[in-house]
DNA sequence: ATACTCACATGATATATATCATGCATGAAT
DNA sequence: ATTCATGCATGATATATATCATGTGAGTAT
């Protein structure tokens, strides 16, 4: 299924994020000697709910979704992620247990490091552990919006934040074609996919979006915004 | 408002948490240096959402609720806190604000340490930097499965769910007299008050519970998990 | 004693959202 | 070429949930 290789020219690969600039030479080379890269094909799983932590992985080349599963299969999709992004999994250091799952949108690249590496380090640079902290932290207040419109907003507001989303912080682009099918952007809202794709042709019909099959066109940025507001 | 006292009798309150058990007597000696203890009234508020993270707090005595407000000023009553447990905020390393509010529920004691005395025990001590991030983990996934109460469970699931919450998570018993309100409660649930009171009463009219103003009495437990599981 | 809050409670109604049924494309398999 | 599966779309309908109006009782102030 996938492919193993050590890509020596891919050396610098877990580095390019901020988090990791606060590390050493010696510190980059044993988590260098401690990482391997995998490819990954369309619809395939890197972290499965339920199963061990033994890795964290950052993602060099390609899209991801982070979602919860429920007892009845339902997803619910907590973010996506793309280039150069860490994923960790929040049972680090609690039960060695992944609490959600990681599938691959496209064919991606990870570069996998193994979690008792990366605990070393964390163990012996402190700058890093702090980093680190405020790494996990940032993530937790983004949840705690995603609580808030989940919760306190309606289909409309729901289906503007996920589009305001994907425009400004996965594409960063008003234009953009996605390989999230409506399910996953039903699973992104917490909508039933009807009614997100009922939402969605209001908003075409309303002019301040377009979108034709998986390309969207995000046309009046300030309309979404204020949806978002005050539903 | 509140009464301020450096209380030598409470030499130890931090230090109760298993979190810092791995603390050097120098360290324990430099934080209590850096800490102050505070009487809170009811209703008064410990954590504004949006103030400055100058401190963070060990509740010693007293339960208060954690919250967050969105901008119809409605709330999401995310957890409680009772002793002995530490609320750090996740605006830590990130951009030293609040982003929830935590409030007295009653006549409560807390004490303060200052952020950045805290910050320096995790620059020198790596074990207790490894013991925060797995503190701050369990935290995360409990909001993974508040998530999913609230997004994926129908009135009855997620009030069993508070129910549950209460009796086991923080009274550890089957009955109970609470403080919260029933707008506290439909808060913790993400109901409209009503839609609380009236799954309450056909919890009462099944025999489910029993309940007489603010003391609950759980009396079926496995029902109560039964419709947590199916909803 | 009377008025006045305020939290709790309950019925009637409105609204938001999910579900069900169906159709229509597109691409893959036979 | 025909069948088949699959994702998208849409109308009809059912259900879940919120809102509105109102009532009741306990505690407090006048």
């Amino acid at each position: 299924m996938s492919q193993y290789s050590k890509d020596l020219n891919c050396v610098n690969c877990p580095f390019k994020l901020s988090l990791f600039q606060h590390l050493s030479k010696e510190e980059l080379t044993y988590l260098d000697e401690n990482r391997y890269e995998v490819h990954f094909n369309t619809g395939e799983t890197i972290f499965k709910q339920g199963g061990a932590l033994t890795h964290i992985a950052s993602l060099t080349r390609g899209l991801f979704k982070i979602y919860l599963e429920d007892k009845n299969k339902n997803n619910l999709l907590l973010r996506l992620l793309k280039p150069t992004e860490l994923v960790g999994g929040p049972g680090f250091m609690v039960d060695s247990r992944h609490h959600f799952s990681v599938t691959a949108l496209e064919n991606s690249t990870v570069c996998f490091v193994d979690i008792k590496a990366f605990e070393e380090i964390i163990r012996q640079n402190s700058d890093f552990a702090l980093q680190f902290i405020g790494y996990l932290n940032a993530i937790h207040i983004n949840i705690y919006d995603k609580l808030i419109s989940l919760t306190h907003k309606n289909m409309h507001g729901r289906v503007a934040d996920t589009l305001i989303y994907l425009s400004k912080n996965i594409y960063e682009s008003s234009n953009f074609e996605t390989p999230l099918s409506r399910q996953d952007l039903a699973d992104l809202s917490s909508l039933a996919k009807e009614s997100f794709i009922r939402i969605l042709k209001e908003f075409k019909d309303s002019g301040m979006i377009h979108f034709e099959g998986n390309s969207f066109h995000i046309k009046n940025h300030e309309a979404l915004q204020k949806i978002s507001q005050i539903s």
